[in-house]
DNA sequence: AAATTTTGTAAAATATACTTGACAAAATGC
DNA sequence: GCATTTTGTCAAGTATATTTTACAAAATTT
């Protein structure tokens, strides 16, 4: 299951997976397999790219 | 820093770390760490903590 | 106070999150 | 149409989350 709040989050302030990336100081690829969906990233980097995209835990990772 | 909320929700629930641990399938030493707050556990075992407290992520894990 | 449960902690092993480099398809801009 | 950026994906390596075993201190129960 994609995470489509995120690629909106995103979308919504005009930002690359490669500069969210760099935001939060992962790789690119890390960014895309969260969106992609396949992945169960750690709390830390979900914290910090809620902060990146100015959202919540909840608003982006609960379901 | 510790986490004191997820200590108390536990409490609340009447639960050991022990028996929390197997709520939510890992090992009890797990549990002790991120409440003790040295750690970065997964977004995955972070829901699973969430929802066998009846919490959610905003109430447990964001700052 | 003795017995039992719970918690704190450590070291070694395993599973998996994340990186790096690379390449092609799709989208966007000129 | 061509050039550039963005995205999707893969394979091999590195970092770290999680397990297992184990032991002692602290708390709880009887």
């Amino acid at each position: 299951m994609k995470n489509l709040r995120l690629k909106s989050a995103r979308a919504a302030k005009d930002l690359s997976q490669q500069q969210l990336a760099e935001l939060v100081g992962v790789s690119r690829q890390t960014i895309n397999a969260i969106e992609k969906g396949d992945y169960n990233p750690t709390i830390n980097l979900c914290v910090a790219i809620c902060k990146a995209l100015d959202k919540t835990l909840d608003e982006l990772f609960w379901e």
